[in-house]
RNA sequence: GGCUACGUAGCUCAGCUGGUUAGAGCAUCGCACUCAUAAUGCGAGGGUCGCUAGUUCGAAUCUAGCCGUAGCCA
């Protein structure tokens, strides 16, 4: 190999840390992880960092819903990320934070050098604020009706039903999604980037030709055609200048010169694509520099989803080129992740989270799944369930296992584990070592559909050759004895370099594959060597067919409610129905959501707990008759609906101003009612 | 609403700059084989290439409109 060993630094979108990993958010970090272990294996220094994108409201609000510090939240979320990443093979070389000190130092450098130069104004700017709680609201931290259609109950920035954008301002009946309070406008200063000031300088980033001197094969540009099209659209109408700040209370960094303000979210969440790297370089003493500084020949790539193009492809390079750092070589976007077909939805059993998937797969049939189905575009990606398992089990146990499962028994048995002194019939060993540019040309490319279907050929091929050769005939004489050990010899290489091939999408499989064939790791130079005159060790079955029950069993855990039972037993058969009435009629039941703020038994009551109410600001002191079912350490802190317009009524122990919702026919079995995670005290139930 | 993609056999997808009878894998149906995790090999059936006009000697491939799906509109 000619060709100089290439410094490559690459990165994964940084998660949000408000919920779990799901199978949406793995088609990027399984994309990543395939790429730049393809570059390791081929001898190149590449280097994968990502980290946890901790600050903005919505995490500071689901902190003080939980009751803890945002600080808890992240760390709890974080873990559970790593372990999910980590349990999907996918090899961080660090995962870092944007809650950091080293992303605390880049956010204010890149600020403060783009202050200093110009780049930032100030302005006032009027914002819907919250005055119960005190804060500016985000867009979709408001909820009203559309100025246009009049749908209801639609969020600040535009409308799910007729499609149209607008100011929360315009929203008709406007209220905060957080107290349920009237929004009231409010005058704040904000400071802005002026993205406009980096068009000639983004329009040159875009064309540039970024392919390293040691790759010349192939033209590489900063982002891929179809983005390139829409950056062209964003480019004529104009770059308008970006808010970069948001006034407390703000989970994030306070900007240096401006007090009581914090960096909005999505600055400082790219930065942290820079703060893992530098930590990692402070633990292993690498030179940041030579790959951040202004002229690194180092090459920088962003994995990202096609929904956050504009942020990576226009404000990122901008304010890095304006803060003197180099700019990324590329950026690679990607589709979505459908699940058969459709968009993934909690009540199908399809918004399937990563744990849940590893629960009961194998991770590698998703990492081999992924691969084959994706391609260098942004087109979206589907994950059909019976596909899934067909091709799994059709491609990989199928063919390329059952290439080394067929020849093994000869070579354990017959010779004692003993491989042929030389490969007797080598031109299809040749033929498959051929590819090997082609097929590391589709895997640089991203092309790893075409690359598993190219590797996929190849295992047609091995199999037709030992259908060809008959080795269960020939092992039949004793003549023709020595013939099966070539023919098996040939079968096992030809595995070994499918092998080889395979190993960026099944490290776990290669791993097992290469204590097998017991002649250490591959990688894209020694695959070319064939191994001969050599002991293997005993066959295990490198992978197990995809179990359908353990797909359903995924999908049922993944079901947020039950299914309706078609079978008319349960309930509805004993408690029928009752009579039809008007929306009115509902309407005058004015059902919160409340916080258990406290719970207690009741001194003399067989079945009253004593529940403290939060609703918002407001508290309500409820006997519920629950008590049979649950202990008042199990409701503190926990979110349900109540009644918040009964009249109150004296009972023998106080007053009980409402009722909580429970279902169930009593004893042990009664289950008060939990809105879903975002909930907030006080939100009309309707 | 504007813009950008996408819409090819039952399923998942290839089809580059327009050119002989539109391809692959899975599924289905035959046949062969039995070394192998009921794996493998050979063969067959199956498509008005979303719809409609147009450009062209010739279009799945170019143009326009329409329908459907997804995304973006900071």
């Amino acid at each position: 190999m000619s060709k100089s060993a290439r410094k490559i630094l690459v990165t994964s979108a940084l998660p949000y840390a408000n919920g779990p990993i799901h199978l949406g958010h793995l088609v990027e970090y399984l994309q990543t992880d395939i790429w730049a272990r393809f570059q390791r294996m081929r001898g190149h220094d590449c280097i994968y960092v990502c980290a946890d994108d901790a600050h903005g409201t919505p995490i500071m609000l689901r902190a003080q819903s939980e009751g803890i510090e945002p600080e808890a939240l992240i760390a709890r979320i974080g873990a559970d990320h790593q372990a999910d990443f980590a349990d999907f093979l996918i090899q961080f070389d660090n995962y870092h934070s944007t809650h950091s000190p080293e992303n605390r130092h880049f956010a204010e450098t890149i600020y403060t050098r783009n202050r200093d130069a110009g780049h930032v104004t100030r302005r006032t700017i009027t914002q819907a604020f919250d005055p119960e709680k005190s804060m500016f609201l985000p867009d979709r931290f408001i909820k009203g009706t559309c100025p246009k259609c009049g749908a209801q109950d639609q969020y600040g920035d535009s409308c799910e039903v007729c499609g149209a954008t607008y100011s929360p301002t315009d929203l008709k009946d406007a209220r905060s999604v957080i107290s349920g309070a009237t929004p009231v406008p409010k005058d704040s200063e904000h400071i802005f980037f002026k993205l406009g000031d980096f068009k000639d300088m983004l329009k040159g980033w875009l064309v540039a030709d970024k392919t390293p001197e040691q790759h010349t094969d192939t033209r590489h540009t900063a982002v891929q055609p179809e983005i390139a099209r829409k950056l062209n659209e964003w480019f004529e109408a104009g770059l308008q200048d970006w808010d970069i700040s948001r006034d407390a209370p703000y989970f994030g960094f306070e900007i240096p010169d401006a007090p009581g303000k914090y960096f909005y979210v999505w600055l400082d969440a790219p930065i942290g694509y820079m703060a893992s790297f530098r930590n990692y370089c402070d633990r292993n003493d690498i030179d940041f520099d030579s790959y951040w500084a202004a002229d690194s020949k180092a090459e920088l790539y962003h994995f990202i989803g096609k929904d956050i193009a504009y942020f990576h492809t226009l404000f990122w390079p901008a304010m890095l080129h304006g803060a003197g750092f180099r700019t990324p070589s590329a950026v690679f976007c990607h589709g979505f992740l459908t699940v058969n077909g459709q968009k993934m939805s909690k009540s199908r059993g399809t918004f399937i989270k990563a744990r849940s998937y590893l629960d009961q797969l194998d991770p590698e049939y998703l990492r081999y799944y992924f691969a084959a189905k994706l391609g260098p575009g942004i087109d979206d990606i589907d994950l059909n369930l019976e596909d899934f398992q067909a091709r799994v089990n059709a491609d990989l146990v199928g063919k390329v296992v059952n290439i080394a499962s067929r020849c093994a028994g000869f070579i354990n048995k017959r010779f004692d584990g003993r491989l042929s002194d030389t490969l007797n019939d080598d031109s299809l060993f040749r033929n498959f070592i051929a590819e090997k540019e082609a097929i590391a040309d589709r895997y640089e490319h991203r092309e790893f559909g075409q690359a598993m279907r190219a590797i996929s050929a190849l295992a047609d091929r091995a199999n037709q050759y030992i259908d060809d050769k008959k080795p269960w005939v020939l092992a039949k004489n004793e003549d023709t004895l020595p013939e099966v050990q070539d023919i098996c010899t040939v079968g096992l290489n030809l595995f070994r370099v499918l092998l080889a091939y395979l190993k960026p999408v099944l490290p776990a499989m290669a791993t097992s594959g290469e204590e097998f064939l017991a002649a250490g790791p591959l990688d894209w130079i020694n695959l070319s060597t064939p191994l001969t005159a050599h002991t293997i060790a005993d066959f295990k079955p490198l992978m197990q067919r995809v179990d359908p029950d353990k797909v359903q069993a995924m999908i049922d855990a993944s079901k947020d409610n039950l299914e309706p039972t078609a079978t008319p037993t349960g309930p509805l058969v004993d408690d029928p129905l009752a009579d039809e009435i008007e929306f009115p009629d509902f309407a005058k039941v004015d059902l919160r959501i409340a916080k258990i703020v406290k719970a207690d038994h009741v001194e003399g009551a067989d079945k009253l707990l004593q529940l403290t109410l939060d609703i918002g600001g407001e508290t309500r002191n409820v006997f519920a008759g629950i008590k049979s079912a649950y202990s008042p350490e199990d409701l503190e802190g926990r979110l349900t609906v109540m009644v918040a317009n009964l009249k109150p009524r004296k009972m023998r122990f106080g007053m009980s101003e409402g009722m909580v919702l429970a279902a169930g026919p009593g004893g042990k079995d009664l289950f008060i009612l939990n809105p879903d995670d975002g909930a907030q005290p006080g939100m009309r139930v309707k």
